[in-house]
RNA sequence: GCAGGGGUGGUCGAGUGGUUAAUGGCACCGGGCUGUAAACCCGGCGGGUUCACACCCUACGCAGGUUCGAAUCCUGCCCCCUGCA
C-alpha cells in the first residue's frame, strides 16, 4: 500500500502557475495538461493516430464509467483486457467516476446515502450506481486514474444544499477509497501495463472536492478529501452554471490550499480563457468537451478567438482555420473547405474541426508550460487573452 | 385534338371565401454549447423605412370579374403532367 501509484514533481512555478511531471503507469505527462474527452472509449470524431501525432500529442484521455458501464458493460470491457487493449489506445487513461451524470442526468435519477438510482438514458432501465459499483466498473476498465465518485450540485446551488452535498460526497470518498484498496489488493485491476516503468502497476486514485461556490464549503471539502488521502485532488462542481467570476474566484481561494505535493486537477473546464487562467490560479489538469463537442457543432478555436465555419463569410475564403496553427488540418484545408464539408454534412467536417481543436488546446497547454517554465508565463498570459479578443479577420 | 389533374413565398408542399405575409419540411442566415443523453439545441427567414412599439408596399401562373372581403368562387388566356387518340 506504500507503493506510490503516481509521480508527481514540479519543476517549475511562477506566481501560482506550476510546471510540473506527472508520472504514470503508462508514461510521464508533463502538466499543465489538457485531457480531450473519450467518454465512450473513443475521442469523437478522432483517431487515436491523430491522437498521438505531433501536432496532438495528447497523452492523456478521459472515459467515463457511467457510459461504458451501461455499453458495452464492465464486464465486456474486462474480458476484452481493459479499456486501454478494448480501444486500442496505450497511453494514459482516467476514468471519470460517473459522478457528473448524478448531476447532469438528475432529472432521471434518485439520490441516497447508498447510491444513486439511474433510468438509463439509452433503454430506461433502472440501475444503481455508488461508490463501490464505480470503484469496480473503473477497476474493470482499468484506467490508470480513478475518479472517486461523488454527488455533483449545480453551481449555483445554495449554502445548506451545497453542504448537505458536499457531506455525502466526503462519505462517498471514504468508501470510494476503502472500495478501491480492495479492489487493489485483490488484483481486479484490468489494466495493469504490459512492462513497469519503475513505478508499481497500480491504479491511481483522485479525490474531488465539491461546495459550489461557498469558500468554506470548499475549504471544509477539501480539509475531509485530504483526510481520506489520495494521489491527487480535483476540484469538480464548477462550470456547471454558476458565474464565471465566481469559477475563478473558487479556484483562485481552493487551488493553493490543495496540496502542493500532488496534481490538481479542475474538472471539466474549460474555453481556452478558462484553461491559462485557471493555470495561473494553481492548477495542474484539465479535461473538456468543448473542443470536440464545439467542433462538431461548426466552431472552430483559433488564436484570434473563435470561428464559426457556418458563417457564409468564409465561403470562397482560402485561409486555413487559424493562421498561427499548425496543425494537420491547417497544414491542408482552407476556411472555405471545411465549411463547405459543414454545410454538406460530411461527417468529415465533423472530423477536421475537431482535430484542429484539440490541436489548439493541446498546443496551448504546451506554450503554458514552456512559458512558466521559461519565467515568461506572466507574459504569455496577457499576449495569449489579447490575441483571443483580437477577433478572426 | 379529347378527357382528367395541376400551376402558392429560394425549394418541396399545406391551405379551398373572412385574424395574420399565408402551416410544415428542406435550403439559407445568425446564435449557443465547459468532469458528452449533444454530428445537437435555439432564433430569423417577401421588400422598404424605424433604435424600437409601429408603419408602408408587393405577393398564391397572367388578365378581368363577383363580393363588404378572394390564394380560395366565375370568365378568358398561358403553361405543365397523366391517359386516350
Amino acid at each position: 500500500m506504500s507503493e506510490e501509484a503516481l509521480g508527481w514533481e514540479v519543476v517549475a512555478r511562477e506566481g501560482e502557475a506550476r510546471a510540473g511531471l506527472l508520472r504514470t503507469r503508462r508514461g510521464t505527462i508533463e502538466t499543465p495538461v489538457f485531457m480531450p474527452v473519450g467518454t465512450l472509449g473513443s475521442v469523437k470524431g478522432v483517431r487515436f493516430e491523430e491522437l498521438e501525432a505531433e501536432d496532438l500529442d495528447a497523452r492523456i484521455i478521459l472515459g467515463n464509467t457511467y457510459h461504458l458501464w451501461l455499453r458495452p458493460g464492465a464486464e465486456v470491457v474486462r474480458a476484452c483486457g481493459g479499456l486501454h487493449r478494448f480501444a486500442g489506445w496505450r497511453r494514459a487513461l482516467l476514468t471519470d467516476s460517473g459522478g457528473f451524470q448524478v448531476f447532469s442526468l438528475s432529472h432521471m435519477r434518485k439520490l441516497s446515502e447508498g447510491g444513486v438510482e439511474f433510468r438509463s438514458h439509452t433503454d430506461g432501465q433502472l440501475c444503481f450506481l455508488s461508490p463501490e459499483v464505480s470503484m469496480e466498473v473503473q477497476a474493470a476498465l482499468g484506467s490508470d486514474i480513478v475518479m472517486a465518485f461523488d454527488e455533483c450540485p449545480p453551481g449555483r446551488a445554495e449554502h445548506e444544499t451545497a453542504r448537505v452535498s458536499l457531506e455525502l460526497t466526503a462519505r462517498w470518498a471514504r468508501r470510494s477509497r476503502a472500495r478501491f484498496d480492495e479492489l487493489q489488493r485483490a488484483g481486479a485491476d484490468a489494466g495493469r501495463a504490459e512492462s513497469g516503468e519503475g513505478l508499481s502497476g497500480r491504479q491511481a486514485i483522485f479525490g474531488i472536492v465539491q461546495g459550489a461556490t461557498h469558500l468554506d464549503l470548499r475549504r471544509e471539502s477539501l480539509e475531509r478529501t485530504v483526510e481520506v488521502g489520495f494521489d491527487g485532488y480535483a476540484v469538480g462542481g464548477l462550470s456547471v452554471g454558476e458565474e464565471k467570476p465566481a469559477m475563478y474566484g473558487v479556484v483562485e481561494r481552493v487551488a493553493p490550499l490543495m496540496p502542493a505535493d500532488r496534481p490538481r486537477y479542475l474538472m471539466g473546464v474549460g474555453t481556452p480563457e478558462d484553461l491559462v487562467e485557471c493555470v495561473a490560479r494553481g492548477v495542474d489538469m484539465f479535461d473538456c468537451v468543448i473542443p470536440t463537442r464545439n467542433g462538431r457543432n461548426g466552431q472552430a478555436f483559433t488564436s484570434r478567438g473563435r470561428l464559426n465555419i457556418k458563417n457564409a463569410r468564409w465561403t470562397s475564403d482560402t485561409r486555413p482555420l487559424d493562421e498561427a496553427c499548425g496543425c494537420a488540418v491547417c497544414r491542408r484545408h482552407s476556411r472555405a473547405y471545411v465549411r463547405h464539408l459543414y454545410m454538406t454534412g460530411e461527417m468529415l467536417a465533423a472530423a477536421l474541426l475537431s482535430h484542429h481543436n484539440l490541436a489548439f488546446f493541446l498546443d496551448t497547454m504546451r506554450r503554458v508550460r514552456q512559458a512558466i517554465r521559461s519565467g515568461e508565463f506572466t507574459r504569455f498570459r496577457r499576449e495569449f487573452l489579447e490575441g483571443m479578443n483580437s477577433g478572426v479577420g
